[in-house]
DNA sequence: CGGAGATTACCTACCGGTCGGTAAAGTGTG
DNA sequence: CACACTTTACCGACCGGTAGGTAATCTCCG
């Protein structure tokens, strides 16, 4: 248990902790002012401040907690796949179904890199700029394989993470499709577009989702 | 020349609106004040509300303005071709070489939409359902035609967008691939994640693509 | 078990600073 | 002089953040 770990877990801190990142998601890290935060969670400012040490930190431990996430509920379940396509096919999953569960949605948080100091910055994106990597091996060796079409690899690798980010601006919890449905399309689009026909061909079409995130 | 399509054009008020629409799209809406779009045109702030009404009014014109791009440099473009897949072809070709041109970028401010008052917000809003509305239609054609993977046309619609709009937030003009490279890759996977392999097979204007050798 | 002192969990009141926006007084040019 | 333009001087509201105080609770010695 360590106190990084526990902050979305104990009562008040996690709730201040929820309770901004989601307002952050919603109204942007900027027009979501310290005074509005302490009052969704019933305190005044500078009972907030003695949760937080300051509004950077907070955003700081909301993108640091949504890297976890990223790092448990995607990177970790692709690497239990060895085969370069199947490991594939689970980011793109894992990822998708991350974004379109309302806890998890949080996880495009770590986009709001403006509001951060520059050493706290320097290291969100050196977290993103793994993941990011983590794809692109992924993809160097469906090339090496024979089985990736004739296209820049960096290319294709954000050509996947925009499908999956963009997921979270436009799904809608309520709408006419379940997140299941709209995971299994997203998933088949994304890796449509990267891998040759004959990859594609054969392929199991389901693999495994996390369940909801431990509580 | 109306008063509307020369505010880009004229001398003081286009470098305003220029200028504006740089910082913002480098430093989001809020994080620019009026009184540094006024140092960076040279003017005293009182100055600059000689020309602009206010700053609502400032990020709607520049997303009216980004709008009119869309809708003269892609739907205009694609409108030209009559064949669903080479109309969606030229949507996604259109929209990313905007999307990747310094000037152009600036289309991607069309979803800062929440600095506007709820009557703007309406009217942007309107314009991009109207061009989500578009791509859509021209999907609805493919899978008519039977060219499209069944997938769902919603989901396919944003998987697209997803992947162009993403390109203005990794694309750098002075990296290692050129524009035309990364369009073109961008489309080619693109239309992969959405066209079934057999419309895939007989694209015309994209470069010949030898079937890879079976395994 | 009692009571002193530390610790936790907040509060009221306020700081300096910046925000978007404006009134009113120039200033230069036709 | 008239008018397009630009300035100085200034709002009120709100920002992130803090100083200093306090009620309740927990700890530990005698």
């Amino acid at each position: 248990m360590s106190k990084k770990a526990a902050l979305f877990d104990d009562d008040r801190a996690g709730a201040i902790y929820r309770t901004a990142a989601k307002m952050i998601y919603e109204k942007g890290f900027d027009a979501t002012s310290m005074n509005e935060i302490a009052e969704a969670v019933q305190l005044t400012k500078p009972g907030l401040y003695y949760y937080v040490k300051g509004k950077k930190e907070l955003l700081f431990s909301i993108m640091s907690f949504a890297m976890d996430l990223l790092d448990a509920e995607v990177v970790a379940v692709a690497k239990e796949q060895s085969d370069a396509l199947e490991r594939l096919r689970a980011i793109v999953r894992c990822h998708a179904w991350l974004l379109t569960q309302a806890t998890g949605a949080i996880a495009i948080l770590i986009d709001e890199t403006r509001g951060l100091s520059d050493e706290q910055r320097v290291r969100i994106t050196e977290r993103k700029r793994a993941y990011i990597d983590f794809i692109r091996e992924t993809l160097d060796r469906l090339r090496a394989e024979g089985r990736m079409r004739p296209v820049d690899t960096t290319t294709a690798t954000f050509s996947l993470l925009g499908q999956i980010m963009w997921l979270a601006r436009w799904f809608q919890e309520a709408g006419r499709m379940s997140r299941e449905q709209v995971v299994d399309d997203v998933a088949e689009i994304a890796l449509g577009g990267v891998l040759t026909d004959e990859a594609q061909a054969g392929a199991p079409s389901s693999a495994a989702l996390p369940e909801a995130i431990p509580a």
